[in-house]
DNA sequence: ACAGTGACAAGTC
DNA sequence: AGACTTGCCACTG
């Protein structure tokens, strides 16, 4: 076992994405590889995707501010899901058109100016 | 052990 | 834009 490399259990990883995953604001969206990337996970973006289906419901996981990364919702257009999470966006103010959203307008990128310490 | 599967992604055509 | 291919990794039978 590498010592120098510490293991992680799965229920660690599953807790660094619902992390990640409460942290997208409000009226933007997240791709599945860019949460897997910041919760330190490069790479297992199917992961997110099995992570947000287990999550219990009562803790309120905006899972549905998570799109793929061509701003296409995950689930086929017309499907229960895709329009619970088509209404739950369009709530905070996000347009989705035919199952997309425009990620130029509504992607989320973590504050760049904040980790670079530019001031405005 | 191995093959199939999945709320994905990036590259190619 | 859409279809296909390859890479990815955890899980399941």
């Amino acid at each position: 076992m590498n010592s120098h490399q510490p293991m992680k259990s799965q229920q660690q990883r599953v807790n660094r994405i619902w992390q990640v995953v409460q942290a997208i604001p409000a009226g933007r969206v997240a791709s599945y590889g860019q949460i897997a990337d910041l919760a330190g996970l490069p790479g297992r973006a199917r992961l997110v995707g099995k992570v947000l289906g287990q999550a219990p419901k009562q803790m309120r996981l905006p899972w549905f501010r998570v799109v793929r990364a061509s701003g296409q919702l995950a689930f086929a257009a017309g499907r229960a899901q895709a329009q619970e999470q088509k209404g739950l966006l369009q709530q905070e103010g996000v347009v989705v058109l035919g199952n997309r959203i425009k990620l130029d307008k509504f992607g989320w990128q973590p504050d760049l100016s904040e980790i670079l310490g530019l001031e405005f």
